[in-house]
DNA sequence: TATCTAATTAGATAATCATTAAAGTAGGTG
DNA sequence: CACCTACTTTAATGATTATCTAATTAGATA
């Protein structure tokens, strides 16, 4: 994980009104006004706050009527909480993230044709990584699939969906439970 | 832990400064005109930083001669990082944490003679924290003390020196390894 | 259509804060 | 003592940002 965007995030946690705001949103749910009220602040400033917690990723929305209903994304949350505590280590993601974004697009254009086919599948992690990557940027963050769905996806890109769906599983870009299929916040978020 | 430790925790996290010097001391201690030459940036800069990261408990600092050698109290760190993930919950220390100064204040003109001595032991949970918590403050924090060393300072407050210090124990204000003693900086920092 | 409600944008203000040069402090060494 | 080195303090500058009012957008309803 980048240091920035780690930055950003604990930015985003440097300011008492929006970890009042996380707090609340523990609790389940609330819509905008609801916050505003309990808060004793008017609505733009809410709608400030909300939009500074949605750029790093903390929070869901679902939309009722003209209404907005902002929940929490704890998984991002975790997530993001934690990786302080491996920056400057050198383990793990730190290392995959040392491919430039140069690398990153001579990779996709080695692996995939012109028409957004996927040629051949790469062997070394690193250009694995950059390929399952790529492919996974069309799958909405926080939807649940079933696996027909994800097969039909993935065909897009290469006949043999199966080994796809199953490296994506591997690589852990996905979960699964019982047959139903959706991206791992925690791999995915980042990518963006 | 109260919402501003949290917040201010994150403010000092929101910096790219600060996280690039955080960085740093993950791989071992450092003086401060190492980190200024690594980063860039002049003594006084680092100066500037290194307090905000101590005013959150995040730096140990150690003299040799007119050099300072900063390390990270990883502790801290991990307890701050993951106190945000039960804000709002309600959940263990955010119950503690509802006795007010003032409530502090009476129970410790309870318990304590003026001179400072322990009058009687509290049997009430919340009153034995405060009264924990009090006598705890004459203690460095991650200074290793020999059993001897801590039972001479448990005597400034009471004769029954052995009481106060299993108390200590098993209320997690201090643990034990090998007979040598440590406050133990989750519970403690707080309480500054 | 007019109207209501909820959320957002734009613009302004005031506060916070990162950085640095210059001067000062503190400990060590010749 | 004078001198050196490492860190700190002070004061100034420029950038960022939290909050608000007023105006605007978007969706729903009558």
């Amino acid at each position: 994980m980048q240091l920035n965007k780690i930055v950003e995030f604990h930015k985003a946690l440097g300011d008492l009104t929006r970890i009042r705001i996380i707090a609340l949103l523990q609790q389940g749910p609330l819509h905008g006004q609801a916050i505003a009220g309990k808060l004793g602040l008017k609505p733009p400033t809410i709608t400030h706050h909300m939009a500074k917690l949605r750029e790093v990723g903390l929070i869901k929305e679902r939309r009722d009527k003209n209404t907005i209903y902002f929940s929490l994304n704890t998984k991002i949350l975790e997530m993001s909480a934690k990786a302080i505590l491996n920056v400057g280590t050198g383990g793990g993601a730190e290392m995959e993230m040392s491919v430039t974004a140069e690398d990153r697009g001579a990779i996709i254009k080695n692996f995939f044709t012109k028409e957004g086919k996927l040629k051949t599948y790469p062997a070394q992690r690193k250009k694995k990584l950059v390929v399952l990557e790529h492919m996974v940027k069309g799958l909405e963050l926080g939807k649940v699939y079933q696996e027909k769905e994800i097969n039909e996806y993935l065909k897009q890109y290469h006949e043999d969906y199966a080994t796809l769906r199953r490296e994506l599983i591997m690589c852990q870009f996905m979960y699964r439970e019982n047959n139903q299929y959706e991206l791992n916040p925690v791999e995915v978020w980042w990518l963006k």
